[in-house]
DNA sequence: ACCCAGGGCTGTT
DNA sequence: AACAGCCATGGG
């Protein structure tokens, strides 16, 4: 079906914007996207014009995608809450990364992600997801462009992977940590989904108790995960950037409640480039 | 060969 | 509480 989307809307750019690793360009076919979340796929190709044609059918886009690409919230809007004379390299940023969104992405799926993705850099962790999607995922989609995709594992059939198989899929010493995870959420002794009721004081709490998880990981499982927009992730990308281009501090309280939205166009600008431009 | 990656755990002060 | 080693693996 063919949507017109107004708001901030690149493809590309959340595609590469490392919030989520089974969100790819098909290398045969320009301006068209292989989405994957879970247990669903869907194909965006991008007609021009602010129009958009979906692989499926309204009632899906409208039961799922919409909400996946959080299309309810303006992020022009959010954008326009930045100040370019108070923080013109956040506005640089945001110029930069104008067309991401943060998408709502399943919880379940974020946290064995982000865990797998600490110590290694973004086509490393894509890899290892797509080993474990082929190895305990079922198969949903078959096509020429993007060849086999798998649904993401249920919690169950990747507590039943041993540790050698989970670690054939280069989890490396991350691997204890994903079945652990894993068997956890599978036995009902972690429950996300009722995670959503907390506090995010307390969201974070409990995801500290995660073997795994600590600062960065949960806040990571915060912003994407359950989808609060104020939580802000510091990894060695934006630890660089608030070192050298706040030293005086970053304005949290004044892009308060949507520091993370803030966090990503600085995390993308920096990983292209912008670390070497001039504040 | 080398350094780095969307870090966290464990043992030592 | 702070702090250093250590950890597996692949990308550039």
């Amino acid at each position: 079906m063919k949507i017109t989307i107004k708001d901030d809307f690149d493809l590309k750019k959340i595609a590469e914007s490392g919030q989520c690793f089974r969100f790819n360009e098909c290398e045969t076919e320009a301006g068209t996207f292989s989405v994957a979340a879970l247990d669903k796929h869907v194909f965006v190709k991008e007609l021009g014009n602010c129009e958009y044609e979906f692989s499926c059918d309204k009632k899906e886009f409208d039961g799922f995608w919409k909400s996946y690409f959080d299309l309810e919230l303006s992020y022009a809007d959010i954008r326009g809450r930045i100040s370019k004379k108070k923080d013109i390299y956040l506005y640089n940023a945001s110029e930069y990364g104008k067309g991401i969104r943060i998408l709502r992405q399943d919880p379940w799926e974020m946290l064995i992600s982000f865990i797998i993705s600490q110590r290694k850099n973004i086509p490393a962790i894509k890899a290892s997801i797509e080993k474990l999607c082929a190895m305990a995922g079922d198969l949903i989609v078959e096509d020429e462009r993007v060849g086999k995709i798998y649904s993401f594992p249920t919690p169950e059939k990747l507590a039943a992977l041993s540790l050698d198989k989970l670690s054939s899929c280069s989890l490396g010493y991350r691997d204890k940590y994903v079945k652990k995870a894993a068997e956890d959420v599978a036995s009902g002794l972690v429950d996300l989904s009722s995670w959503d009721k907390l506090s995010d004081e307390e969201l974070m709490e409990e995801l500290l108790k995660l073997f795994g998880v600590g600062v960065k990981v949960a806040n990571c499982e915060i912003l994407f995960g359950y989808h609060r927009l104020d939580a802000f992730p510091k990894d060695v990308w934006i630890n660089r950037v608030l070192e050298t281009k706040y030293p005086k501090g970053f304005d949290f309280e004044g892009y308060a409640p949507y520091n993370g939205v803030m966090q990503q166009y600085l995390f993308f600008y920096s990983r292209n480039d912008g670390l070497g431009k001039d504040k």
